[in-house]
DNA sequence: AGCTTTCGCTACGACCCGTAGCGTAACTGC
DNA sequence: GCAGTTACGCTACGGGTCGTAGCGAAAGCT
């Protein structure tokens, strides 16, 4: 969440937790409704039921807000074991694509990735709570793979954001500029391309 | 751009086609210098040396503004034929970050997908005006690919749309969300994943 | 108690929105 | 030329949001 001081005050009125949590989902609940550029901060507030004040007091603006209420949606990922590295990326594909498919991530995700190429601190905020966060289902598949035996041991670490890119970059172009459901066939499709690649695509 | 009447009016005065483009030269400006949150229309209009007004009577708002103004910024792609499908791959992928590489199709590009998951006309005018009209780089290539015997034929022509969610994909999230330069380094290392895959990828 | 910080509330100037109204400019057809 | 039609520049307006300031009350600690 927001950074707070480090040597944290243990004097005077703490700040209410669950209104952290009621202003989060408010802000969710205004990105199904409204959409990112007819959210209003007072809105959000009157929705949680709290003073528009409150919420700059520990936001800085609209878009840290919207981070942190959609970074927690991803928090829910995990990668499943299924056995073969084909089935593990097909779960995680597929759940990010649930995900992907809510309202609230769809308006809010693409609308603060587009400011931040303005202000680096709010990339920032993205990367480390949301992106990089979420590259361990890419380490943790390696892993597996690599024990079974499907893939050999990898020596370059720049891999690991490749793959996440082209995994992540294709579901979200999938669902969100192509407008289609990354659903199972398309799933399958795409991770067949991305196991033995174009040459071998067609049988 | 914008749909002008089917039957276009041959009487009265005619549209300025000078203002048409000092407006999306105006918008491409603002959007460097102001990124999309903060750009207002009439800021837009006083750079274009405009009424406010003639802007509105154009454009239906902000969105289809900044549409229009980024779609011109991809009709320079050019599939460039280099012998071999790896390296026209390459080629086209390394124009293709360039234009990301801007500031004006960064932020505006990502605010737009943004706005037109709650807006399907919206969506529509990105599909048309910028998605569809450069599948023909992947059609030109794939068939260049299978004239030299690289490719089987295909018959699925849902790969064509697989391929493009992949590149275009990978591309923005790398430049847009990873932050990081899809430079001739990474370009090569896509390229191979895209034609061996994972399997094969290490060598 | 006394201190400290947060909370809810109200009010405020500043800015942008999108539209209406008007007089003028540009172009066409009679 | 002259009427008809459309686009243009300009001004002005109500309505909404922004982000902040100021206040008294509430909630925790020593």
């Amino acid at each position: 969440m927001q950074s707070r001081t480090p040597a944290s005050r243990a004097t005077g009125r703490p700040r209410s937790a669950t209104a952290d949590a009621a202003i989060l989902a408010a802000t969710r609940e205004a990105l199904v409704e409204l959409g990112w550029s007819k959210l209003t901060l007072g809105d959000v507030a009157t929705r949680a039921g709290v003073a528009k004040t409150t919420l700059y007091r520990r936001w800085a603006g609209k878009n840290e807000l919207v981070v942190d209420a959609v970074a927690e949606l991803f928090d829910e990922l995990e990668i499943p074991n299924r056995g073969s590295l084909a089935a593990d990326i097909e779960g995680v594909v597929l759940q990010f694509a649930a995900i992907l498919a809510r309202p609230e991530a769809r308006s809010g995700l693409m609308a603060v990735i587009a400011e931040s190429t303005r202000d680096d601190a709010l990339r920032e905020r993205i990367r480390t709570s949301i992106v990089e966060r979420q590259k361990r289902l890419v380490l943790e598949g390696r892993n597996r793979a690599q024990a079974r035996g499907e893939l050999p041991p990898e020596s370059d670490p720049t891999t690991v954001d490749l793959i996440f890119d082209v995994v992540a970059g294709a579901v979200v172009h999938r669902t969100l500029v192509s407008a289609e459901p990354a659903d199972e066939q398309w799933v399958r499709a795409f991770t067949r391309l991305l196991l033995v690649g174009l040459g071998q695509a067609a049988d």
